[in-house]
DNA sequence: TTTTGAGTTGTTCGA
DNA sequence: GTCGAACAACTCAAA
């Protein structure tokens, strides 16, 4: 039987790749270079996950050939290539991971119907495969616990998966022109050294530690914005250079307690829950999950979204947020959480302005992960909770970046204020702010919005929109209806 | 069908 | 500084 592995971006790793379960080793593996993500104008648009993808390709490429295998770059657009190549090949079957996006699943249904073979599509991103998991009643759960409990009745880790000892060179048939794996340079772009580091190795390692060294107080550190308390993993999963699969038989394995290990596996069904509530409702990718939001009054405020972006709101530990998040492609989960809490609920920004901004940019942005951790956010998520929680984003900073080293990595100007008030400067008396070299509204900007107004505001207009009253905001209201965020969401086959 | 317990991650107020 | 209750009464999922 002759196979063709079509690798393709979710799934960048040897180890526990279910298509070495599935093909025999004389298999020729491919990977399409889309011109419309893999050119230096694309590129720019999305420089972090650029970066990642490139050095976890030359990675795969260079396991592969250790193996005794070859993995070949061929330009252009999947829809085309693929079919050609199988039909050149004189190939069986063409393999792939699945993808669960809703225009992933567009694309490999006209996929399976332009090839002459059948293509089969296998299951490898979660750990279960997306809707399989269901209530009583047999629907989709529409909130995480009873998600979970179900989960961890229904899910039983079988088999770590397979690692190829050895791989056979195929060649790529006549006619087809193979083409050097990416780069940096080819890209126009330079290597940011802020980013995690792509690469199977690079993964491992990153887990190995995470599991010896933070795991262990995971439940307590987790959520210090200023500490390495998380595992750094999330765009290991999101490229398919981890396998969930090996990460979770990698937790259960180790020396953690069992109240860790559960800890710890949340996060994992949690990513199994987003992907799974997408599958069952692919529109939550442009539209709110709740319905009840569709025509929430979010307001569309350019000055006040790049007051935003930019890291200058006046709060430090959401101006800490953006700019970390531009500067290495990353930002802990809690200061995701207020900065997304801050974006909606304080400056009323339509969440899908924060949430196209952030897929931009986050090294791991995913789709699922990053839309409904949005929504979570706003309100309109997959949450039992009603929409009054406002994170202050004082109180946050104080309680988890207690000394404020997480906005002093991150808003140097504010370095010299004394822990006291590097949460509140405008709360510092005006001796402590020269002292540290700080001028409100100079130096760092005075709060963009004072919290307490802000707060009222989002509860008034909640509350008037859901009591089916008109709202009347003080700036006009703009009823948005996004048709999705649009160019954010690749039309044919290559990761962004 | 109705009822009941529970829901990732909160904030504010007042004792 | 710490603690418990109030916030405003929401919905889901299972019994």
């Amino acid at each position: 039987m002759k196979t063709l592995i079509w690798f393709r971006g979710k799934d960048l790793r040897v180890s526990d790749h279910p298509a070495f379960e599935h093909a025999t080793n004389q298999a020729l593996m491919v990977f399409v270079l889309d011109p419309a993500y893999f050119t230096p104008d694309r590129a720019q648009t999305r420089p972090h996950r650029m970066q990642y993808l490139v050095e976890s390709l030359l990675a795969l490429e260079q396991r592969i050939a250790d193996l005794g295998g070859k993995l070949w770059f061929v330009a252009g657009r999947s829809a085309d290539v693929i079919p050609k190549l199988a039909k050149a090949a004189s190939v069986d079957q063409v393999v792939a991971m699945r993808w669960a996006e809703p225009f992933g699943r567009k694309r490999d249904g006209q996929l399976a119907r332009a090839l002459e073979v059948p293509l089969v599509l296998l299951e490898g991103e979660t750990l279960l495969p997306p809707g399989s998991i269901r209530s009583q009643a047999d629907t989709p759960y529409t909130v995480f616990s009873p998600f979970a409990r179900r989960f961890r009745s229904q899910f039983e880790l079988k088999s770590r998966g397979v690692e190829p000892a050895e791989l056979s060179r195929v060649a790529l048939p006549d006619g087809f022109k193979s083409v050097p794996c990416p780069t940096l340079g080819s890209l126009g772009l330079v290597r940011n050294s802020g980013l995690v580091k792509g690469g199977e190795q690079e993964a491992k390692g990153r887990l190995a530690l995470f599991l010896e060294q933070s795991a262990h107080s995971y439940s307590d550190l987790r959520n210090r914005l200023d500490f390495s308390g998380t595992s750094r993993i999330s765009a290991d999963l999101k490229f398919g250079v981890l396998s969930v699969r090996q990460v979770w038989a990698a937790v259960m394995e180790s020396s953690l307690s069992e109240a860790e290990k559960t800890c710890f596996t949340n996060e994992l069904i949690w990513r199994e829950f987003n992907y799974s509530t997408m599958w069952d409702h692919p529109d939550i990718l442009g539209m709110p999950f709740k319905r009840k939001w569709k025509d929430f009054p979010w307001k569309r405020d350019r000055d006040l979204l790049g007051l935003w972006k930019a890291g200058l709101t006046g709060y430090p530990v959401v101006d800490a947020a953006s700019r970390q998040l531009l500067a290495t492609g990353f930002v802990h989960n809690r200061a995701r959480m207020v900065a997304a809490s801050f974006l909606t609920k304080h400056l009323l920004l339509d969440y899908r302005l924060g949430e196209s901004h952030y897929l931009r940019w986050l090294t791991d942005g995913d789709w699922a992960q990053n839309s409904m951790g949005w929504q979570w956010a706003a309100g309109c998520g997959a949450d039992a909770q009603p929409w009054f929680r406002i994170f202050n984003p004082v109180t946050q900073g104080k309680k988890f970046d207690p000394n404020g080293d997480y906005v002093r990595r991150w808003v140097p100007e504010l370095s010299g204020v004394d822990a006291k008030y590097i949460h509140s400067p405008w709360e510092a008396p005006q001796r402590a702010l020269e002292w540290a070299g700080v001028h409100l509204g100079e130096t760092y900007p005075e709060p963009v919005v004072d919290h307490r107004q802000a707060r009222e505001r989002f509860l008034r207009t909640a509350k008037a929109f859901f009591s089916d009253q008109p709202v009347m905001s003080e700036e006009g209201t703009s009823s948005t209806s996004f048709g999705g965020s649009g160019d954010e969401f690749p039309a044919t086959s290559q990761p962004a």
